[in-house]
DNA sequence: ACAATATAGTTTCAAATGCAACTATTATTT
DNA sequence: AAATAATAGTTGCATTTGAAACTATATTGT
């Protein structure tokens, strides 16, 4: 049975979860250099494109779980990467600002993705790259409504 | 800022992370019926592809740990889903033989992966679909030498 | 043949994650 | 304006998961 075989019949879940573990592992060991675990990478991402957004705007985002974002900040808060501040017309909200220690390691942190990105994707061409993140990206604007 | 612009700079490993966890709640539920978690999903699949092989060649087509593969085995052998045999060639490797219980699942369980693939890509035409699993292919091919 | 190395699997421990129940604040209904 | 419902975030608990160290068996090198 050659390798082909091997993963014909695999479903899209079951890729997706493979290629978030390979991920996982990798950003666990590049983290470590920010005192971060890889599950904070999505949040500096995520605060990094948009600064001073809601702990309820990551959550939805991110498509994770509050309690997974608000124990993320908590750690990013510790380690100084952000500043939490409570919304002064909603003060159920939190808003997330990142400090200037969060920007000092930006460069650093992106390439550790781009790296990654790049170490997965080696099979594929630049086209098939754009075509893999142009699908994604469909898929998740399906569900944003 | 509407949706697109804060998708656009995502990174590929932040779109698998999300999709992983969407599928991981939604097969949790699924799976319940059957008093498995989402993990044992993705070893159930392999050994449907090929019944009997080992532990070791599981954990390396599901791309995972040594220990989620035995534990995984454990929790389907006790709920008698798969029967574990010690190879009579070599002892250090345990072969991993789907039961009858597990065959009469197969179809609703395989109906139930189904039916979370399609409402995860509800919208990416049939076309989009075949591409984006082809490029899954791809990506894993290039990792399996 | 024996020592060193590699491989398959397990055990132990620590970290990540999700669900349910909770508090605090705001919005809606009557 | 008071009661009800909805929203944002937190806490506690249980489950999942992975890394490191370990045991047992097999392979390799001399």
């Amino acid at each position: 049975m050659n390798i082909q075989d091997v993963y014909k019949d695999l479903s899209i879940t079951t890729f997706f979860s493979a290629f978030h573990r390979l991920g996982s592992s990798y950003m666990s060991k590049q983290m470590k250099s920010f005192n971060l675990g890889h599950g904070h990478q999505q949040f500096l991402m995520a605060l990094y494109i948009e600064d001073g957004i809601t702990q309820d705007e990551l959550t939805k985002r991110i498509a994770t779980d509050k309690v997974t974002t608000a124990r993320a900040i908590s750690k990013l808060k510790e380690e100084g990467y952000v500043l939490v501040e409570v919304d002064s017309k909603d003060k159920r909200c939190h808003r997330v600002m990142l400090s200037k220690k969060a920007y000092d390691i930006r460069e650093d942190f992106t390439q550790a993705i781009t790296d990654w990105q790049k170490q997965l994707l080696n099979n594929l061409t630049e086209e098939e790259e754009q075509v893999l993140l142009r699908l994604c990206h469909k898929i998740v604007e399906g569900k944003s409504e």
